[in-house]
DNA sequence: GTCTATAATCCGATAGAC
DNA sequence: GTCTATCGGATTATAGAC
């Protein structure tokens, strides 16, 4: 049921997507699905709080490096991980406003425990003069969205490799911080 | 009616809006909003389109400058234009996958059109060696992806003005491309 | 040009049989 | 645990009065 959902919240938008569409994608009868889930917004909570989860449990955590190194480490992350779960992205992102207040705050929480994690790396750096940047906020907003973007364009098997495009990244927010 | 459907659409999405609620917000019955509109389908794919006509028309064409200075101009733009419009924006692209097939090519077209006009840029400064940067193609979508980002977070009135903003992701998209 | 009324259909969620 | 059937209400779009 939640790799359903996920296919087609991801394809047409979970307004536009009935719980009868999802139990027809699993073999099953509507009625069916709320063995499984208290409702669509439930679903739709899970998918999110589940994808945010795996990503917060998934970035690299490696104080011993240098401040250039965990950088390096966190783009070439990004991109890799996010990469393998278009559709989670997509939802995670499209989705926050069919989000109850409720689950919505917890959401937002998860996020902004993420992008903490480069806002302190950026932070580390400029207080130890290995980056050159303004302010560690604007710049965590500025490099997460240029590495979120990828998803928009890039598909395997075309003139690029993922490496290569982690290796351009790299490079561009390399010297957009100053590192 | 056009101003109704388009905060509506932002706030809930185009497909959780009804057109009961768009006649609502105008102030009259839903079956008078097919008067201006031949169907909701057409409604969505007017906001989009006008809004790409504008950016299109908006966008500064300044062939006399230097590269550098034609990308700092782009950037500036980019940045107010967008910050001026965020429901234009975030339904331009957010409701991508609610056009039909032939208005969705129609404005894929139209965004191919704009971020033409950045790889132009980017590429004449790479050939003029005023640029370092390896893939003209690939530092567009980051420098697009990098600009539009402003408005998720962005609002007037707090710690920083729209022109710190402007110079703050000048600068970084300076430095990245290697200008 | 706006209204009311309605056609035809779909929705989320639940009840109860099995 | 899945099914059928259904409740109460929503939807887009149209027809025809005024």
């Amino acid at each position: 049921m939640r790799t359903a959902a996920l296919q087609l919240f991801a394809e047409h938008g979970f307004a536009a997507v009935s719980m009868r569409q999802i139990a027809s994608a699993v073999g099953v009868q509507a009625g069916a699905l709320y063995n499984y889930t208290a409702d669509k917004q439930s679903l739709l909570f899970d998918l999110m709080k589940t994808h945010m989860q795996d990503v917060l449990a998934a970035v690299p955590d490696t104080p011993h490096l240098t401040p250039t190194q965990q950088l390096e480490a966190f783009v070439r992350f990004h991109i890799a991980f996010h990469h393998r779960r278009p559709e989670e992205v997509f939802i995670a992102y499209m989705e926050l406003r069919n989000l109850t207040p409720d689950n919505f705050e917890i959401i937002e929480e998860l996020r902004r425990s993420y992008e903490a994690r480069l806002q302190g790396i950026l932070a580390r750096g400029i207080a130890s003069d290995d980056f050159a940047v303004e302010d560690a906020k604007i710049a965590t907003f500025a490099v997460i969205a240029m590495l979120t973007g990828v998803n928009t364009w890039f598909k395997e098997g075309g003139r690029l490799s993922l490496a290569d495009v982690q290796d351009q990244y790299w490079h561009m927010v390399r010297k957009s911080v100053g590192a």
